[in-house]
RNA sequence: GGGAUCUUAGCUCAGCUGGGAGAGCAUCUGCCUUACAAGCAGAGGGUCAUAGGUUCGAGCCCUAUAGGUCCCACCA
């Protein structure tokens, strides 16, 4: 029974379909096994918040192609997913759908609010995970994991509790990045700064016991209220003179002391800073220094609190506006000036910071970073691209502690222990009954939660059972790679390294395969407030997933940003169907080959020698681009071999014989089609999925081998084989390619229509050349658009005013006197004299240079008087055409 | 201020360790040739940002300059 296939690929006809299959079939199912070597990839877990968007689309593109690749190369192949709960992201998004129901968080109380988030997590915490499906990720979701389940959670506390044991976390005082409106600290990494117009406020301060002011500027006037000192620089002899001496702050009525500290720059501005030690990091540092009060003047709304005295309860702008209106009537406000600068803003909502002085929880990274860079100096992990290297390093030269509490309720709670009644401080895996200090038996809980990217440092081991001492971890890890964007090299990446060496004692993956973002076609990022984001679902219904993971991966440099272009996507989605179509091709004359399990070789003809060999060759490049990472580079050498030497030259080749009755080379041309085509489709399938999964499928039912070889994805690798290398044959019909598109070019150029067949004689000195014309005689008729092909040594019987086509060591005739225009051939072989020309001189050139032959590799001479004699042969055949026309 | 990176065909980009400039799209010409018009055959189009240098040989290595992008730091 045959099958029959649609004349055009439709991906949303089978693509479900398969995925189905592979699912019930376990494909994706990684065990622990000894008789395998492992190959594992922990997926950088998408937040339980998100919809799958473009930079998820490439990410897990890539790793579903490595995961492909090295499960049909015979590894034991283990893709772990999962999602993550993302705090602060997540309970934004929470705290927004109260509001539309006119809920306040805080009524809802702890408890409520988690019992929300969870069904939160419960109803769109899987929507990502389904979108990861449809574009055909082979994740083994029998081992989906979430950053709060129980066992991560278990594995956030034991670190926590094995850090503070060893004094790497730390709780303390000091100044962080405020966030007012989600009214929790953040890390340094989190804070993005904006370019912003603003203004700088040239303010005075009376110097007491005297009539002089003292001026400087700011860009944040209301600071003021907690200013404890006013600095200059110790040699700028202006104000030497001033220091020791006090100024008088407005409003506050406060004396506050002018000290001299070197941070002041002296041509900045007036060369006098204002210090406010709990509103600005540099000014905490001076304060430190200088003994210096720290007065905290905000909440933690950043509403100004009771040490602002008559502004208490403004919110900051507000403020500063009537702070500066003040200082103006009271004549203290010299100037104002605009001023752009950089503002530090919440990654997440966008509001500027507010430095602040607060008790929060740090892990001491001077120590843990060690083995981190370590490890990327010698090369034990490697970043791809090389240069990611540069950013790495200049993060981990300059590292400072990290902040790791946040006062949000979505999270792991931070596993400390406050007894109420001494104060006692206890960090326990589990909460103490009594305080181990005063035997108080009421201890109260820490109220923050964890960075999200605790847990998620801690991805790599916790998900294969850490702290528990599994099979599973003893087995996959450390895992090979991690696939993700330089953008979350800070945040992610460099966690994971010292964590993986702290804790594990051995890094967590071997190679980091960085990729860029994917912008639009104008190369703006895709974002929500442009409404220039497009969709990858919808990309998948209109045009497939493999064609959008074909574009993906394709036309771009490793780590490099990539435009998004539908035109691409096109291009990609075509390259599916050709794919498809030469498929079908060669289903629809299997029955004619007959039997081609057992093929004779001794009937291969030239043309199924050189086919073979290219393929050989493929397999060779493209494995070894992938072993390297080079995904992309691989991708493009399979679409070539796939559209140009097999559509294009190596099945119009094959026609002929197929639909010759009397051919009796069918069965290899058959057997040589099928092999060929099911190479480059496992060669394609990490990339394509889909499309050659069904084009396998389908051929093995018609050959009856269903049973045996039910999926490609499971399929071995095709390997490189000596005994497919033919050079001589590969050569032979690089002549013919050579002549059929020297014929072609002529043609064309006379205006022939190709329905009109001519005659074509190859008049060559050469046996070997004759011989190979002879052989091939069969296709090149039909690539010539040949009525019939004379193979003969000298011009006997050549009409005088046949068109000529030169390639090296031959001549090829057409008598088309009817349809030439001679002048127009002299000027053909004109062109081709005077190309063939500076072809020679450049080779002349070369070997006349002395330096060329005596430095140059033996090869390289070689190849280049191969040339010169090439030329030279193609040059006399040109110039004896010429001449023979007359000229 | 420090660092990375880019500048190649009209557009978007490849070009792996230096050895005769490529792809996709777009343009032009001719083809419904029994796998594919989402196709076939042909063609045009580039002093590889600029200036030096190293080399027998540079798009590729080095230096400087111009312009663009990004990251880090953050002078109040």
């Amino acid at each position: 029974m045959q099958k029959e296939l649609a004349k055009t690929y439709d991906p949303s006809a089978i693509e479900d379909r398969l995925y189905e299959k592979w699912l019930n079939k376990k494909y994706f199912h990684a065990e622990v096994d000894y008789s395998k070597k492992p190959f594992t990839i922990v997926i950088p877990p998408p937040n339980i918040t998100g919809q799958l968007h473009m930079g998820h689309a490439l990410d897990n593109t890539m790793q579903d192609i490595l995961i492909r690749f090295k499960r049909m190369q015979g590894y034991n192949a283990l893709w772990q997913p999962g999602t993550d709960h993302a705090s602060i992201a997540t309970e934004v998004k929470i705290i927004e759908q109260l509001k539309k129901e006119g809920i306040d968080k805080n009524d809802l109380g702890r408890e409520g609010f988690l019992k929300r988030a969870w069904e939160w997590k419960a109803e769109y915490g899987g929507r990502i995970i389904s979108q990861l499906k449809k574009l055909g990720s082979s994740c083994d979701w029998d081992r989906e994991r979430f950053t709060m389940d129980e066992g991560c959670s278990k594995a956030v506390t034991e670190v926590f509790c094995k850090l503070h044991e060893k004094k790497m976390i730390y709780k303390g005082s000091r100044i962080i990045n405020w966030c007012p409106v989600c009214r929790t600290s953040i890390s340094d990494a989190e804070v993005v700064y904006e370019e912003q117009a603003g203004h700088f406020w040239h303010i005075k301060y009376p110097v007491v016991g005297t009539d002089e002011f003292l001026e400087f500027a700011t860009t944040r006037p209301e600071t003021m209220l907690g200013d404890t000192a006013v600095a200059v620089h110790p040699e700028d002899e202006r104000y030497a003179h001033l220091v020791g001496k006090t100024v008088r702050v407005p409003f506050v009525d406060r004396e506050i002391p002018i000290i001299a500290d070197a941070y002041v720059e002296r041509e900045f501005g007036t060369g006098v800073v204002k210090i406010t030690p709990a509103h600005d990091p540099n000014d905490f540092e001076v304060g430190k220094r200088h003994n210096l009060p720290e007065i905290n003047i905000m909440n933690d709304d950043a509403t100004i609190n009771e040490n602002g005295g008559k502004f208490a309860g403004m919110d900051r702008y507000e403020a500063r506006k009537q702070i500066v209106k003040e200082l103006d009537e009271m004549g203290l406000l010299v100037r104002i000036e605009d001023y752009s600068h950089n503002v530090g803003t919440h990654d997440r909502c966008k509001t500027t910071i507010e430095p602040m002085i607060k008790q929060q929880w740090f892990v001491k990274m001077d120590e843990l970073i060690k083995p981190a860079v370590e490890a990327v100096k010698k090369k034990e992990i490697t970043l791809l691209p090389e240069r990611m290297e540069s950013t790495y390093f200049n993060w981990t030269d300059n590292i400072r502690d990290w902040c790791i509490s946040r006062q949000l309720w979505w999270g792991h709670r931070i596993p400390a222990y406050y007894c109420d009644k001494c104060g006692e401080v206890v960090v326990a895996k589990e909460a103490p009954s009594v305080c181990p200090k005063c035997g108080h038996d009421h201890l109260t809980q820490d109220p923050d939660t964890l960075d999200t990217w605790f847990s998620s440092a801690l991805w790599p081991f916790s998900t294969l059972g850490w702290p528990e001492k599994t099979e599973d971890l003893k087995y996959f890890y450390p895992t090979d790679v991690l696939v993700t964007g330089y953008d979350i090299i800070f945040f992610w990446v460099i966690r994971m390294i010292f964590s993986g060496y702290e804790q594990m004692g051995e890094k967590p993956f071997k190679t980091v395969l960085f990729h860029g973002l994917v912008r639009d076609s104008q190369g703006r990022k895709m974002s929500k407030s442009l409404g220039n984001g497009i969709d990858p679902l919808e990309i998948i219904d209109k045009y497939g997933a493999d064609a959008l993971r074909f574009t993906l991966i394709t036309g771009n440099a490793p780590g490099n940003d990539m435009r998004f272009y539908y035109e691409r996507v096109e291009a990609s989605r075509n390259f599916a169907n050709k794919v498809w179509n030469a498929s079908r091709f060669i289903m629809m004359n299997l029955e004619k080959a007959g039997d081609t399990d057992s093929v004779d070789k001794s009937a291969f003809t030239d043309a199924d020698k050189w086919i073979l060999s290219k393929a050989n060759t493929l397999v060779k490049d493209v494995t070894d681009n992938m072993e390297k990472f080079e995904l992309g580079i691989a991708a493009q050498k399979i679409y070539d071999f796939i559209w140009e030497e097999f559509c294009d030259w190596y099945i119009e080749m094959v026609k002929p014989r197929l639909y010759n009755d009397a051919d009796e080379t069918k069965a290899a041309a058959m057997w040589t089609l099928k092999t060929v085509l099911t190479t480059a489709l496992k060669l394609l399938h990490p990339y394509m999925p889909f499309v050659t999964e069904e084009i396998f499928c389908t051929l093995k039912e018609l050959e009856g081998k269903a049973e045996e070889e039910e999926s490609i994805m499971i399929s071995s690798w095709p390997v490189y084989e000596e005994s497919f290398v033919y050079a001589k044959e590969e050569e032979a019909v690089e002549t013919i390619k050579q002549a059929v598109k020297s014929i072609r070019a002529v043609r064309t150029g006379m205006n022939v229509p190709p329905s009109r067949k001519a005659s074509v004689i190859v008049v060559s000195e050469q046996e070997a050349i004759r011989k190979i014309f002879e052989d091939s005689k069969v296709f090149f008729a039909t690539l010539a658009a040949a009525s019939d092909v004379t193979v003969q040594s000298d011009k006997t019987g050549i009409a005088a005013d046949a068109v000529s086509a030169v390639i090296a060591g031959a001549t090829l005739y057409m008598p088309l006197s009817d349809l030439v225009d001679l002048e127009k051939e002299i000027a053909r072989l004109n062109k081709e004299k005077e190309r063939l020309t500076g072809e020679l001189k450049r080779v002349n050139g070369m070997l006349a240079n002395e330096n060329f032959v005596k430095k140059a590799p033996e090869a390289k001479l070689a190849e280049e008087r191969e040339k010169l004699a090439k030329y030279t042969n193609m040059m006399n055949q040109v110039l004896e055409q010429l001449k023979h026309l007359g000229c």
